[in-house]
DNA sequence: GATTTTATTTATCATCTGATAAACTAAACT
DNA sequence: AGTTTAGTTTATCAGATGATAAATAAAATC
């Protein structure tokens, strides 16, 4: 496991930084943030007070994790693809949760969310709202289409429309979260669960009307 | 808030126990299990030594805290209900998550069941457990019967089914997530969205045949 | 009411933990 | 090779934190 045992002893400043932050986010997620910064460096190989070269607190270094995790983990073409009404929306809903897993239902992604949103981090409401904004009212406009209910511009998505969403795009998180913080043991196939909830919600939206 | 002033100072043994351990519930909840034993004391109106009287570590208070949590939420009755055909699956799906989100999608349970997943407590794998043996496997008995499809005797209940309503399942637990831990503004009417998920889950499911 | 009991507090310890300063040393420069 | 620069370690501090012991005071007992 820690077979990197610290052969190159002095590293660029650049090279370091990078080093003690890729470090830092395997150690939070694991430890969460009340993690102690020797046990990290004990981790990295490195010396405790070698990290406030880098980072002034252990606050600063816990932001940049934010912004490691954060940080563009939604590709704005994936909801441009969402509204691509030339391919069916069932193929649609699966192409997108299959790359949204990748980037963020993983281990050190799901965990450090997890934490950070216990300790009520502002970062956590704001993703809300990107997801809410970007995702999950898309979806709800194309499935009204796929539903043959009226366009937004007549009236706009509901709360309702939007937990009805949240159920399913929650289906799949927690999918993440038995896996990742549970650590249940899930089946791999995560492109069939998704094609199955899909085609579930697709069938009883539509047989709702 | 911390309207309750010492007043009453001296508290036989079993009321202060009781006290503390309440306070702790709340506590631990809100700051996680890396929550100072001073502050807890502060909130309680007591000194810190105090808690010392009553639970010989920190540990021991977090291990009772664990258990007045976790134990006799399950009510074995909803598992039998759940199977009484003699109402609409439909019906007994409904009143089954509602009893269920009474009594566990609570703020101090789910942020408490979070904290201790993140931790890896034995008693969350426990209580997964439970919950795939007691609630999701009767739930795949009567989708099946509901769809028509063969019996458990014929063949045994497998990963894929136990996944698919895992996916309902996690979807109104994430609601409590979003209102508990995110602190979202969610839709009160929890009993709506339970029935449209269950609805669209059985439409759906059947609709796959 | 005096005495005993015990719930609670005050004082304190040892260790942990984030953070700093000085010493050290590998690499860069002249 | 000698000198400077800068990445890293050793030594250490101050406050936090779980835990203990002795002192205090409210209730119970005689």
């Amino acid at each position: 496991m820690n077979a990197k045992i610290n052969t190159n002893r002095r590293l660029s400043p650049e090279d370091r930084e990078q080093q003690i932050l890729e470090g830092a986010v395997k150690f939070f997620a694991e430890k969460g943030f009340s993690g102690q910064t020797r046990e990290l460096a004990l981790q990295l190989g490195i010396t405790q007070p070698l990290l406030y070269r880098y980072f002034p607190t252990k606050r600063s270094l816990i932001e940049r994790v934010f912004e490691e995790v954060y940080i563009n983990k939604l590709d704005s073409a994936w909801s441009v693809a969402l509204t691509d009404r030339s391919k069916s929306l069932h193929k649609r809903l699966c192409t997108f949760y299959c790359n949204y897993s990748e980037a963020t239902y993983r281990n050190e992604w799901i965990r450090i969310y997890m934490f950070s949103a216990l300790m009520e981090e502002p970062l956590n409401k704001h993703y809300i709202k990107l997801v809410e904004e970007q995702i999950l009212t898309p979806i709800c406009i194309e499935l009204r289409d796929y539903c043959g209910l009226p366009k937004v511009d007549i009236s706009p998505i509901s709360q309702i429309e939007l937990d009805h969403i949240w159920v399913m795009h929650g289906g799949l998180f927690y999918h993440a979260i038995r896996k990742h913080i549970y650590r249940s043991r899930v089946s791999d196939d995560f492109e069939g669960i998704v094609s199955r909830a899909v085609s579930t919600m697709l069938e009883g939206s539509k047989a709702a009307q």
